[in-house]
DNA sequence: GTTCGAAGTAAGCGGACGCTTACTTTTGGG
DNA sequence: CCCAAAAGTAAGCGTCCGCTTACTTCGAAC
């Protein structure tokens, strides 16, 4: 990669870029050979950080296979296609964390797994999804789904008896967390604020746009 | 494409997903032959709209000189590679763009953008660096360049004596911005609501953010 | 010990992609 | 009129990608 593109002045001195700090590498003692289940989850959690630190359409399947220490033939078949563990690696813990979450604290849940910066589960999810979402259509329903069950859960935090009203507001509290999520992590433009003041901030700030309308 | 992959029971009933509303054809009449100028310019405008609509990665030097009505070797004479279209076609009008916006109504302005369905030449611009951010690393410098002048810009706005608090909720609103482009344009999960409604609460809400603390 | 299906492997197919090259056509200045 | 440079073209090179296929190895039931 001593590339011979001309010289981009612009390109200035080259990011490090975010690199998916090195594969656990399966632990070969525990690692009992043979272990279809075991081969099956460190295909998706390989495919999940992956697709979470580079990208849907930069993650190759045969980075994946590597990284699980796996042939790439088993991920075709044990999940059909690349699309296919995407929707497994994605979707489905996802789903369940909403559901397991709590109400009274979901925002600052939330937007802890946003302002995560050492891309805990949560917050690999997360990206994983927001990344996937500049690609082709790739995983539409997996957002959408996705989309839904989130919108639902912060409708519920909007203090207005209009429907349809709770549902913009909803939408628009969601709309910031993913738009901090994208500036943070994948957008990488600016300083990191420190997390602390974010969410003083918006927490202060989401009290305006969640509570009641002032009577005026 | 009748493919062979495995019955996918979720991607249903697919969604027609975005098309670039086909190109306008390059008028024949007024099209000099033997314009280097205006091949430049159609190749510019042909990217810009499919870098727009579809992602960086998703659009093929091939398709953008379809449609530009142009071969595709004067893509590389002319901006050396794709990336180097990408930067011309993005970066430059988009700094021109915010820098004749007056402060006074940035915000208004921005939003309008965002929330501009028919695709307008600002919208494009900004929907352009939005997916490609979800690619490997391209257009990194124009990302970041981009950033910081809105960054910058916002932060004019904010009431605070103190500049590290004023980038920090600058970068907040703009976050805002981005996600609200981001859930509209680019997830398209859940209903597309009123452009009014949503201006209206954002105007609001941004004043508790903007405006000074209360000395509560 | 034999057998049979599941787990794992090596190799490569077909196609799309970014980009290059070798060429032809037009233009404009002397 | 001439001819060099610029504009435009056709074809294809090398590479990578998602996915398949034909095969070997293992493990457990009988």
């Amino acid at each position: 990669m001593t590339s011979p593109t001309p010289p981009n002045s612009w390109s200035g001195a080259a990011t490090p870029l975010p690199q998916p700090a090195a594969a656990p590498a399966r632990n070969p003692a525990a690692a009992r050979p043979r272990d279809s289940a075991a081969t099956r989850q460190a295909l998706v959690d390989a495919g999940r950080t992956l697709f979470a630190t580079v990208g849907y359409d930069a993650t190759t399947v045969r980075a994946i296979a590597d990284r699980a220490g796996v042939n790439q033939a088993l991920l075709f078949r044990y999940f059909g296609n690349k699309e296919g563990l995407f929707a497994e690696a994605v979707l489905g813990e996802a789903l369940e964390l909403l559901a397991d979450a709590p109400r009274h604290d979901l925002l600052e849940r939330t937007l802890a797994a946003v302002l995560d910066d050492e891309q805990g589960h949560a917050a690999e999810i997360l990206m994983a999804v927001l990344r996937a979402a500049g690609s082709s259509q790739v995983g539409e329903a997996v957002r959408i789904r996705l989309g839904e069950a989130y919108s639902a859960a912060f409708a519920s935090l909007v203090d207005t008896d209009d429907p349809a009203d709770a549902a913009v507001r909803a939408d628009l509290l969601l709309a910031w967390l993913l738009g901090i999520a994208l500036n943070r992590s994948v957008l990488r433009a600016g300083p990191l604020h420190d997390p602390q003041v974010i969410t003083a901030h918006v927490l202060r700030v989401a009290t305006a746009l969640l509570g009641p309308r002032r009577p005026s």
